[in-house]
DNA sequence: CGATGTCATGACACCGATGTCATATCGATT
DNA sequence: AATCGATATGACATCGGTGTCATGACATCG
C-alpha cells in the first residue's frame, strides 16, 4: 500500500505537501497541487488512518453495541428485528456527521458487553451508543463509565442519559382516537408484565379512558399475557371469548402489540368474525410488515425508533463534544397510524388511510 | 489516555517489557510482570489499536456494506429486514476469528459505496463483504478490486466470489414434499420478474412437478406479479378466483414469498375459506415473525441467511489469508419447515410442526 | 528603500506501539 | 576457569501521517 511519502517521492514534493493538499490546511500552489493529485491518483493512495489517528488523538469512531443483529431467543415474543431502525436512525446522522459507526454485537449475551467496550477502547472510539431490541431496563457495567455513553430503548438506575418510546402518550392517543372515532367500549391486551411497556401502556389507556370520563372496567382488561410463548394462543383465545360474551363486549381491542394483533386476527376469523365489521382491532408498534400487509390494514401506534436512533445519535455527538449530559430521558412521541381495522363511526371514508 | 510509556513509569520499567507482557512475547519475570499489571489496572490502560496497526499493518477489520440497516423504499415487496440474519451469521465468524466487523450502510443508494470503500481503505479493512437486502444482481464500482470481496445474496458478471441461496433447490423440495402429501394439484403464485428469485423457484417447482410425472399446467401458474405495490391486493385476488374457478382447483397455492401467503390468508378468508380444510398454503422464506404467528402456522422453505452470513465470513478470511478464490457461486440449502397449513393427506397427525 | 506581511514549501519532531539488537545476570557445560 | 546458552530487560529505530517552525520569494506600505 502506497505510503505519503510515495506519493511525494512521485509529485517531487514533501511529504507536507501532500499532506496539505489532503487536508486543504493550509495554500498550495495550483501547479503543485494538481502534480499531488495525480501521483495520488496514479498510485492508488489511501491515506492511512492509523497513522492519522495517531497524531491527532481523534478517531471519528463512535461505537454502537446492540443485540439487533444476533437477535437469540431471549425473547421469543419480539423477534422481529425492528430495532433495526434504532440504527438506522443513528446511522444517518453518523454519515452526515462523517463519523465511522463501529458496530458491535453482544451475540446475545451481555457478559460480552466488556468486551465489546475494550475493543472500542482500543479503536478510542470517542463515544458509544448501547441499543435495546425493546424498551427495558438494563444495567451496563462499571467499565463503561469512561466514556460517553447513550442509552437507546433503554434505561438504568443512574441516569445515563437515554433516549426512550414514551408508550404512555402514544397508547393514550390511540384511545383518544379511537374515542373519538364513537368507540366506548376500549379492550386492552396487555403485554406480559415483564415488559415496561406493557404498565406504560396501560396507564395510556386509563388516562385516555379518564379524561373522557368514561369509568374504568376491568372486565375490558382481561389479561397479562405469560412470557411463555406456546402458551399465549390459548390464552389470547380465551381472552378474546371472555371479551365477546360480555353483556356489552367492547366494540374495539386494543392489541399489546402487531404481532399479537396478527394472532387476534386469526383466532376472531376462526371463530366466524369479521374484522372490522363484527368487531374492530388495533395494535401497537406499526410494525409495517405486519401492519400494512395484514388484511384488513391495522391501526396501530408507531414507536419512533427512527427517530430515536437520530435523537441518540445526535445525544452523543453533544456529549463528545462538550462532557455536557441531561439527566432526563427524552421520550420521543409516535404518531397513530389509522387504517381500516378500526370501524370510525363518524366517518364515512373509513378508506382514508387503507393501502 | 493513559499510553504504554505512562505504564511502564508507573510500574519502573520499559515500555517494551510492557509491552511483552501485553502480548505474551517473551519471558517476563513473575514479579516484573505483577508490577505491570496493576500499573495497566491502575491506569486503565488500553492499547492503540492505531499504533498497534501502524507496526504490524494488520488491521484485523472486516469491512461490510449492507442496505439492510437503512433499507428504502427500493423494493417495498420486501422491507422484512430479516436479511440481517446474513449480519448476523458473518458477525459471529468474525467475533470467533476475533477480527472487528465495520459495518456501513449504503443508505439507500449505491452511489455512495465508493465512498464507503474509501472509507476501510482509510482503515485498511483487510477484506470486504457486501450484503444485499435479496437475491439480485449487482454490479460494484472498479474500485472494489483491490482487495479481497465476497458477495453474499447476490452475484455480478465478473465471477466475483459469492454466497446464494438455492431457491430452485429449495422450492423443489417445497413441492416434493407437497407431493408426498398427496397433493397433485399443486398452484404457483410467482413473485415479480424482476427477482432473480422468481424464475428460479418456478424451475424448481417445475423439475418436482416433471420428476413426479405430473404433466405442468399453466393455469396452475396464473401470474407474475407486478413490482407495484398498491395493484397487488387485486392482482392477488383475480388470481386467487382464477385458481378457484378451474375444473381441477389445486389443493395447495404455493406463494412467492411468506408475505404473500400472508396477504392471501386475508383475502381466502374474506372469501369464507377455511385454511387448511379447504385449501393448503405454502410460502417461501420461513420469515418466522409471518410463518409461525399466522394462524394456522405456515408451511414454507427457509432462506438460508445465516448459514449464508457464515460461509460468507469463512469464505473472506480464506481469501485474506490466500489470495485464493472460488470460481463458482456457493449454494446453499434451506429446510423445508412443515406446518398446519398444508394438509398431509397421508398422515393423521399433522399437528406435529404446529406451534 | 527597508520593514512588514503573505504565500508556498520543506525539515524535523512526534504520536504510541512493536521489531531488532544489545546487554546483564546466572547456572550449566567443557 | 572459560565458554555457552537461556532468561530478563532496555535502548533505539520505525510505522505513516501531521503539528511546529524555518525559509525563501514576492508584494505592500510608510
Amino acid at each position: 500500500m502506497a505510503t505519503i511519502y510515495d506519493v511525494a517521492k512521485a509529485a517531487g514534493v514533501s511529504a507536507k505537501t501532500v499532506s496539505r493538499v489532503l487536508n486543504q490546511d493550509a495554500p498550495v500552489g495550483r501547479e503543485t497541487r494538481e502534480k499531488v493529485e495525480q501521483a495520488i491518483h496514479a498510485l492508488g493512495y489511501v491515506p492511512s488512518n492509523a497513522a492519522r489517528m495517531m497524531r491527532s488523538n481523534r478517531s471519528g469512531i463512535v461505537g454502537l453495541i446492540t443485540g439487533a443483529i444476533s437477535q437469540t431467543s431471549d425473547n421469543p415474543e419480539l423477534t422481529g428485528l425492528p430495532d433495526l431502525f434504532i440504527v438506522q436512525g443513528i446511522q444517518q446522522v453518523m454519515a452526515a456527521q462523517k463519523k465511522t459507526l463501529m458496530i458491535a454485537d453482544t451475540a446475545g449475551s451481555a457478559d460480552n458487553i466488556p468486551h465489546l467496550l475494550e475493543t472500542f477502547r482500543q479503536h478510542r472510539a470517542e463515544g458509544i451508543i448501547y441499543v435495546a431490541d425493546y424498551h427495558k431496563q438494563i444495567e451496563l457495567p462499571d467499565t463503561a463509565k469512561s466514556l460517553p455513553i447513550v442509552l437507546a430503548n433503554c434505561f438504568d438506575t443512574r441516569a445515563t442519559p437515554a433516549v426512550l418510546p414514551d408508550d404512555k402518550l402514544g397508547q393514550k392517543r390511540l384511545v383518544e382516537r379511537l374515542i373519538k372515532a364513537g368507540h366506548h367500549r376500549i379492550a386492552l391486551l396487555r403485554l406480559p408484565e415483564t415488559f415496561v411497556a406493557s404498565d406504560l401502556r396501560f396507564q395510556g389507556y386509563c388516562d385516555a379512558m379518564s379524561e373522557a370520563s368514561i369509568p374504568f372496567d376491568p372486565a375490558l382488561v382481561p389479561i397479562t399475557l405469560q412470557d411463555d410463548d406456546p402458551r399465549q394462543l390459548g390464552q389470547l383465545t380465551e381472552a378474546l371469548k371472555h371479551l365477546l360474551n360480555l353483556d356489552q363486549p367492547p366494540t374495539v381491542i386494543c392489541c399489546g402489540n402487531d404481532k399479537m394483533a396478527l394472532r387476534v386476527y386469526g383466532i376472531l376469523r376462526s371463530m366466524g368474525l369479521n374484522i372490522p365489521e363484527d368487531i374492530s382491532i388495533a395494535g401497537y408498534d406499526n410494525y409495517t410488515l405486519i401492519a400494512e400487509t395484514l388484511y384488513p390494514a391495522l391501526t396501530t401506534v408507531e414507536l419512533p425508533y427512527r427517530d430515536m436512533g437520530r435523537q441518540a445519535a445526535e445525544l452523543i455527538l453533544d456529549m463528545i463534544k462538550q462532557a455536557d449530559h441531561p439527566n432526563e430521558p427524552a421520550l420521543m412521541q409516535g404518531d397513530v397510524y389509522w387504517r381500516s381495522s378500526v370501524t370510525d363511526f363518524f366517518t364515512t371514508n373509513v378508506k382514508m388511510f387503507q393501502q
